[in-house]
DNA sequence: CGTTAGATTTCCT
DNA sequence: GGAAATCTAACGT
């Protein structure tokens, strides 16, 4: 865990466009709350053309972050019960930003199982993984690059899988949500 | 100020 | 495979 340290992803990671964040960030290691996992599910939102995204709207006190700093979580509540988090992209002033819709647990697995109630899939879905690792709305635009919610590079080359995203009702049909094809499990 | 739809999960049949 | 749970941002009146 501490030579993890030094791994942290720095910010010229993230201020590239949104589909390479997003397919770059899969393998890499999630870390919060004395837990972590491995990113084996993404999902790309883009800044304009694009219906689904939240930052469609234009900047508003919700969406400000996405038009933000690279490299700051944007979290949002969703259907009143669930915690979703996304990593901003693109440079400042440009929206964009990436979905972590699931993860393979590393560290911590026993806390993560009282966190999610025992449930049986501990990371398997955007709202699970954030009750695993301990995130919440209190964490909406805090700094990937600082902490205490941080992202890490192990070095690995997963195969990538690529489907249209899922979930959603508008921007259907683009191939925007990216799996870890061996690391799924 | 009231309405509505939503980047989901879980439990039921 | 379908519906309920539960809250709030965004939009219309």
């Amino acid at each position: 865990v501490n030579n993890r340290v030094s791994s942290i992803i720095p910010r010229p990671f993230y201020a590239r466009d949104a589909v390479t964040v997003a397919r770059e960030l899969l393998g890499k290691l999630l870390v919060h709350g004395g837990t972590s996992g491995i990113i084996i599910e993404t999902e790309a939102y883009l800044g304009i053309d694009d219906l689904a995204a939240h930052s469609a709207a234009g900047i508003t006190p919700r969406t400000k972050v996405i038009f933000g700093e690279p490299g700051h979580a944007y979290v949002y509540l969703n259907y009143g019960i669930h915690e979703c988090l996304n990593i901003v992209a693109e440079p400042e002033g440009t929206a964009g930003c990436v979905l972590l819709r699931a993860l393979k647990p590393v560290d911590g697995i026993e806390l993560m199982r009282t966190r999610r109630r025992h449930a049986k899939d501990l990371a398997g879905g955007p709202g699970k993984l954030t009750q695993a690792l301990g995130i919440n709305r209190t964490l909406n635009g805090a700094d990937l690059t600082i902490g205490p919610l941080t992202v890490h590079d192990l070095r690995l080359t997963p195969e990538i899988q690529i489907t249209e995203r899922i979930g959603i009702t508008k921007s259907t049909d683009l191939p925007l949500r990216f799996l870890a094809a061996r690391l799924t499990n």
